[in-house]
RNA sequence: CGGGAAAUAGCUCAGCUUGGUAGAGCGCUUGGUUUGGGACCAAGAUGCCGCGGGUUCAAAUCCUGUUUUCCCGACCA
């Protein structure tokens, strides 16, 4: 697109709060805005992003047979009477009443909303297993918010429940999620460990989360390097350097985020909330869940902290909120610019071209485009009227000179 | 919730100690000169000095309360 009609407030200073690298790249390239603690306004470029991420995430759960709904955030107090979350949650669950003095709350998770839906229209066995998902903007009232999008009051979500008849099936579905996961994690490049986990607020038999390895981390893993052993060190304690318990390789611990969690529920909701169906043999039982959360806009920094070069964003292929970028050196109306125009065109064909169209002096575009961070810049200049442009490769700093076949051949990822 | 820091122009900040007309850089507007890494010259616009109360002839400045933001811790996941 025309970067001209991109709202995107690049930063020369960054704003004094920012204190964690992956916020201040997103402060400084116009991708995110704060409005007030814990909460942000994801700009274009950072909902660019977003939703490049929610699509990974639907196409992997879509394709082990889940379906999208969209439930409210606002949630009447009955609900969470029925679960009993309502006193257990405490202070951390946002409250509201309406103008009848009515009481609600801003769901930080939809187990109750889900199960009440799933209740009313499911009391057989033939209509199992189900798997529902959403991605959806959550509440907690966190005592203290923190570095940026890590920890905020409202963030966006995505969270999965699943329904079954037995425990095998739950397990089996269980694993699919899993290693659904997996897949998103993968092709999100991030390096990650899967660690048992306790299973806290939202209650539940067993659970694992998935620790994306970093510094800002809040929980502390061990793990080993030479196999797929980690484990929350709350759980499973073991010094640095000693023989893992698989007995491949030795323990390491780390820092890490927790950008997803799965949960096997079993009956916690489904037998306060009457949740039943009738079995095979006809006898009533309550349905088993499971539920599966992932951290959508936590994601965009924990991404961020794991790929970047020279504090300039370094957006894994998938996720760049554009392929490749475009800065013609000379003005509208010069012959330079019709000649970038002209790439621009045939480009976007093929990819999501970011064409710097603005009157700005060549330093501001460079400097722009590298806070900005896409990968694949081509830059129109000197040599236009030659047939060459500049390709620069911002992942490992090289500029080479291509003629236009050479650009339009090229693979930008 | 305990401890620490901060709040002055869109952004970064100075001014506060020792009270006396509201400041700088960047950004913004206009004109001109520029044009390969955040240009230069000239002219301009921009403020509830977070908010309330107090002291004082006089408060951005001193006292006090309060709100907000950030960091550490605890809590939570």
């Amino acid at each position: 697109m025309k970067q001209s009609l991109l709202f995107s407030p690049t930063l020369r200073e960054v704003p004094k709060d920012a204190e964690v690298l992956s916020h201040k790249i997103l402060l400084k390239g116009g991708y995110i805005k704060q409005v007030a603690a814990g909460v942000y306004s994801y700009l274009p470029l950072g909902y660019r992003v977003i939703k490049k991420i929610e699509n990974i995430i639907r196409e992997e759960l879509d394709r082990i047979g889940c379906s999208e709904l969209h439930m409210p955030a606002l949630n009447p107090k009955d609900l969470w009477v029925e679960s009993g979350r309502w006193d257990e949650y405490g202070k951390e669950l946002m409250r509201i009443k309406d103008r009848h003095e009515r009481d609600f709350c801003l769901g930080p998770t939809h187990e109750e909303v889900i199960t009440s839906i799933v209740r009313d229209s499911v009391t057989s066995y033939k209509k199992l297993p189900l798997a529902l998902y959403q991605i959806q903007t959550k509440f907690r009232d966190e005592f203290r918010p923190r570095f940026g999008l890590m920890r905020g009051r409202e963030f966006i979500m995505k969270d999965l429940y699943t329904f079954h008849a037995t425990e095998e099936d739950l397990n089996e579905w269980y694993l699919k999620v899993r290693g659904a996961y997996q897949n998103i994690f993968n092709r999100l490049n991030l390096n990650y460990r899967i660690v048992n986990a306790s299973s806290g607020n939202i209650g539940g038999s067993s659970s694992e989360e998935f620790m994306i390895l970093c510094d800002i981390g809040e929980d502390t893993i061990v793990y080993s390097e030479e196999s797929d052993f980690a484990s929350n060190t709350e759980l499973c304690d073991l010094p640095v350097g000693a023989p893992s318990p698989d007995g491949k390789g030795t323990i390491k611990h780390a820092k890490g985020i927790e950008g997803g969690h799965i949960f096997k529920l079993g009956t916690k909701y489904s037998i306060p909330m009457k949740a039943m169906f009738i079995d095979k043999d006809q006898v009533q039982k309550p349905i088993i869940m499971g539920c599966y959360g992932i951290g959508v806009s936590r994601l965009l920094m924990a991404i961020l902290e794991q790929h970047y070069n020279n504090e300039i964003a370094n957006w894994p292929v998938e996720v760049a909120p554009f392929r490749a970028h475009i800065l013609p050196l000379d003005g509208e109306g010069t012959e330079g610019y019709e000649i970038a125009l002209n790439l621009y065109e045939k480009l976007k064909e093929n990819y999501e071209v970011l064409f710097d169209d603005r009157s700005e002096r060549p330093g501001v575009k460079f400097n722009d485009a590298d806070l900005i961070g896409i990968n694949n810049r081509i830059v129109v200049g000197r040599k236009a009227k030659e047939g060459i442009f500049e390709y620069k490769n911002l992942r490992d700093s090289t500029t080479i000179e291509v003629n236009l076949k050479q650009i339009l051949d090229m693979d930008f990822n």
